[in-house]
RNA sequence: UGACCCGUGGUGUAAUUGGCAACACGUCUGAUUUUGGUUCAGAAGAGUCCAAGUUCGAGCCUUGGCGGGUCAACCA
């Protein structure tokens, strides 16, 4: 185990919270040499989601607040649920977060031989026992939270036969829930979890790593804390619900001490997202069941997700710098994620004009065959970023958004007689709405001003809107996928007699084929984040081919026309 | 009917050894703007679940209520 010789002091600039006062509490007593050692314990039975990343972020960032160091533990006790492809999402996940856990990567199940020989000496002190009853008759036995258990009949045996039964157990002489080995504490304990709780049983099951060598299995409540023990863990930092485990980890924890070092379990609230639902269960049930489409569809909260949605992993992490740590059960707002995208893509995504929606354009004073090439900036907010060239000729897209044949009065846009500006090219003024037999406007034609070249008149007219363009004839024709949130009701999971998915959002995608981009994002590739101006932020698809690019819209631009309109 | 945990604007958090509640998101104004984005200026919004107590003084301490959560897998 490795000393960390410099603890620096906390930073004051970073906002505290309760477990940073703990740990300068355990600091300021001395405790542990002055480590700080934190870990990670995922179960490698599905894929990370927001929720873990806070979990993340609090592990890695206490360690780097503190001078410390932080491992990666795969808690995986359970190879009926266990996968090896857990374990390679898992690593990816941490890794594209941002953290490192250096050479420090670890496995419960690297710690199986230990576990059993402390099984053993367990047993020898008569803390332990070997109980013949099945699961039906102990869950009985051990009571409920308001009535005290009853003492198994086995609980008595002698050391000489629990060992052998234990040494039969582990020889793999009985069939899987036939025997069981508990911890002899406390039938009568108040805490259900001292009530004599099982250590080991039977399971004949292949593991990932360890595959048959096993043919029992260490539970969550007697493997945890005795990893973190070996592993040199000084704060084990996990969730509300295991407050009540707390008790029996240290039980554990007290029958191994062999020094002033001990590991100490603080529990902190999970993240609850509106409009989401966390639990994994639920996650990989919405996968199974084709409810989405895999683990990092773009809808799901998973780390894989959002990623593929077009969140970086600068905006996870600033919001969970944001979202804070305590003990307080409650609920955050999705738009303080959408938020935190927007701030970080604001800062760094390349400008593109792109039409999702289109409607032609022609400019009829507008030389035929003639194009020319534009400056447009790349990103405003990175000057940077430089600029690029954008072609413009007589055949346009724009939004049809952006036309109104009979504009209400807060409506800037264009409209029949109307003059706006195509952004850094020319102001236009629309002449004619060309309309098919159904009356559908199928397009317009305009007139622009060459004196406005670039976006200005030089006789400083103005115009009420600047609106994004495609030239038709370099457009690169993509695919865009428009995400809306998974759920329409806040709490999908908080309503008992109404299954989650029942709140599924039937319009959570949909898939616009015809879309027009500038051609610059022709050399884009999988994963790339782009502004669509005036529409939002976008990320290119894996799912894209060089003849049919796909962008997947990551959160829309604040938009207060949208607003506006809303409140009608 | 038990044990443990929690309770600060709409939401999430903060408040140094107790000293008349700060910040972010959201909301609402207005300004700027070749993105109805960004930015900037400003506003509204809690007297800290309730009650009693200790104290010159309590969101912070004490007691009692009330409200919410967790715990009865051979899951983690």
């Amino acid at each position: 185990m490795v000393q960390n010789k410099t603890i620096t002091a906390a930073d004051p600039q970073k906002k505290s919270n309760f477990i940073h006062m703990q740990i300068d509490a355990d600091l300021a007593a001395g405790k542990n040499d002055g480590r700080v050692h934190t870990r990670f314990p995922p179960e490698p039975n599905g894929y990370l989601h927001i929720g873990h990343a806070k979990s993340i972020c609090l592990n890695f960032g206490l360690a780097e607040r503190y001078g410390g160091k932080t491992n990666l533990r795969f808690d995986d006790t359970n190879p009926s649920k266990e996968e090896t492809e857990y374990v390679d999402s898992i690593m990816e996940d941490v890794r594209w977060l941002g953290f490192d856990w250096e050479d420090r990567l670890y496995y419960a199940s690297d710690f199986f031989p230990k576990l059993h020989e402390f099984a053993i000496q367990l047993v020898k002190e008569g803390k332990a026992y070997v109980d013949d009853q099945d699961a039906e008759t102990i869950s009985q036995q051990r009571g409920t939270p308001q009535k005290p258990g009853v003492e198994s009949p086995f609980r008595t045996r002698s050391v000489e036969e629990n060992l052998d039964l234990f040494a039969r157990m582990t020889a793999g002489e009985f069939n899987e829930g036939e025997k069981v080995l508990r911890a002899k504490i406390d039938m009568a304990s108040p805490n259900m979890h001292m009530r004599d709780p099982i250590m080991y049983r039977i399971m004949k099951a292949h593991h990932h790593r360890t595959g048959d060598k096993w043919c029992i299995y260490p539970m969550y409540d007697y493997a945890h804390g005795q990893c973190d023990f070996w592993e040199g863990i000084t704060h084990s930092i996990c969730t509300l619900e295991f407050e009540v485990h707390r008790p029996l980890y240290d039980w554990f924890v007290d029958q191994l001490q062999e020094s002033d070092y001990r590991p100490r379990q603080i529990e902190f609230a999970r993240l609850n997202l509106t409009y989401t639902v966390m639990s994994k269960r639920k996650l990989l049930e919405l996968v199974k069941d084709n409810h989405v489409n895999g683990w990092d569809d773009p809808r799901m909260p998973t780390i894989s997700g959002l990623r593929r949605r077009g969140y970086t992993p600068e905006s996870i992490r600033n919001f969970s710098d944001k979202i804070g740590v305590t003990k307080v059960d409650g609920m955050i707002d999705v738009s303080l994620l959408e938020f935190s995208v927007r701030e970080h893509l604001n800062r760094t995504a390349q400008r593109v004009m792109g039409v999702i929606n289109p409607l032609k354009v022609v400019i009829t004073n507008y030389p035929e065959g003639q194009t020319e090439e534009l400056d447009a900036i790349n990103n405003p907010e990175d000057e940077s970023a430089g600029t690029r060239k954008v072609p413009f000729s007589r055949e346009l897209y724009i939004e049809r958004d952006d036309f109104m044949e009979d504009p209400p009065h807060k409506f800037f846009r264009l409209g029949p007689g109307r003059e706006v500006r195509l952004r850094y090219a020319y102001f236009i003024a629309c002449t004619d709405v060309i309309k098919d037999e159904n009356g559908e406007i199928v397009e317009l034609h305009c007139t622009y001003d060459p004196a406005s070249k670039g976006g200005n008149s030089p006789d400083g007219r103005k115009v009420k809107a600047t609106l994004h363009w495609v030239s038709a004839a370099h457009a690169v024709k993509s695919e865009v996928r428009m995400y809306d949130r998974l759920f329409n009701d806040e709490d999908p999971s908080g309503h008992e007699d109404v299954d989650f998915k029942d709140f599924m959002n039937p319009g959570s995608l949909k898939v616009l084929p015809d879309c027009y981009l500038e051609p610059f994002v022709k050399d884009s590739k999988p994963f790339d984040h782009f502004q669509f101006e005036r529409l939002g932020y976008f990320n290119m698809d894996p799912d894209s081919t060089p003849n049919k690019p796909v962008f997947n819209r990551t959160v829309a631009l604040r938009d207060s026309w949208a607003k506006e309109q809303s409140k009608q």
